[in-house]
DNA sequence: TTTTTAATTGGACAATCGTCCAAATTAAAT
DNA sequence: ATTTAATTTGGACGATTGTCCAATTAAAAA
């Protein structure tokens, strides 16, 4: 028994692993694919395997039928959203000041490569399914508390910086509204996609933000001239 | 032909009429509540009858097939968000301050009555289904036009009586701002019910407000020492 | 090359979907 | 009481749904 295993994640370099991964891959694609473009409610097997191009019975093969399809479908989406926001956030290099982590948090969230119709459509169609859905439930979770928790380390920084009363009290107002602010602007585009201004809305949150701690945040984002 | 007319929107006060209309709004009605607790996907033509209690046939008469019903359901849930929001206002009287109907809306929108978790889960249900249908959308745009439209008027009053640079642009900021605002905090009652506070989300939204007309606006709502 | 095993195919299958209509029911008109 | 017309019923219908499996293909091991 030196080299004799049957598990399939052995061998992750062989061909075989290679090529089941590209399927797999593009049966979750195609799944995104058509949400974006029909909605959940006309994404049936059919539509999904015709445009993967690959057979019927692949999806219980690799995914145990369309539940495990589809939930599988938003965790790469999931994990797609935050490997896209922390490539966009590392931009702003290690050392950056909590301000200024909130203001790449904030121009990520609003930009071109994560705030998109694609994304939204997908986004929008599975938090309408998730209040009866709980695998889908737990990865719109995932996303809300992962971004929560970058914001309110930041914010509780920068709390302990500027004079407030009750700091922790107003880290967490002012990560819930950044939150709340993030999460409507993301509808208002849903709702008005060829009106909605991303500048626009970057600044309507720094207003917000200024008015909690003008020492952090102008107009138009982070405040240098102020230590951490 | 003094009354002899073949349009069944005569006879209103009739008995036929009367229980015509009884079924239709059990139709419409078995219909939210089967997207509220089993979501647009799940929601067929069988699951609404049986709750209804009615026909199968009955869908096709009223309605034209299941997505005309579904598209009354939408305008029916539309008209009465409106009804509940309007009845709430008309609290605050007639000459009320431009600040204080834009406090009303704001408690109104975040208050049990309205904000809760049949509406919520009915209003992202349809969200979710939006882009790809139009009638569906236009229902979505018109509570969003409505509510802009109210703001609106509001804080250009505001902006007129405090001391503001662009006072359009910045009419336009607030009333961009407050609807972001209340769809985020939408979102967040979907994705975390249990924990929301009301008062907490009606207080984050007032800081945003103060810090944009400090002389209308505190921490807990309008200011009535100035004058409109 | 031959054997073994993993991956993929494509259709059969029962269940459910939404549509539609002929028949039954019931209120209103005669 | 009888006729007319509006409303409701409940099932037939073909289309489509998601599941599943025996047969096929192709990579890896022998």
């Amino acid at each position: 028994m030196t080299e004799s295993s049957h598990d399939p994640s052995d061998n992750n370099g062989g061909r075989r692993a290679q090529l089941r991964e590209r399927n797999r891959l593009a049966m979750i694609e195609a799944t995104l694919d058509c949400v974006a473009e029909l909605g959940i409610a006309r994404t049936s097997v059919s539509t999904i395997i015709e445009r993967a191009g690959l057979s019927r019975g692949l999806i219980h093969f690799h995914f145990n039928g369309k539940d495990g399809l589809i939930e599988a479908a938003i965790a790469h989406a999931s994990n797609q959203y935050f490997d896209n926001l922390y490539a966009l956030l590392e931009e702003t290099g290690p050392e950056a000041l909590p301000q200024e982590t909130v203001e790449a948090v904030i121009r990520s969230d609003m930009s071109p490569s994560i705030l998109n119709g694609y994304n939204v459509s997908i986004w929008y169609a599975f938090r309408g399914e998730a209040r009866e859905r709980k695998s889908i439930q737990s990865f719109s979770d995932t996303r809300d508390d992962r971004l929560r928790a970058l914001l309110m380390k930041a914010f509780s920084n920068i709390c302990r910086a500027e004079k407030v009363g009750d700091p922790s009290q107003t880290a967490r107002d002012a990560t819930h509204g950044t939150l709340a602010f993030l999460e409507g602007m993301w509808t208002d585009y849903l709702l008005h996609e060829d009106a909605f201004d991303r500048e626009q809305a970057c600044r309507i949150i720094f207003r917000f933000l200024s008015g909690l701690f003008p020492n952090h945040f102008g107009l138009n984002g982070a405040l240098r001239d102020h230590p951490a």
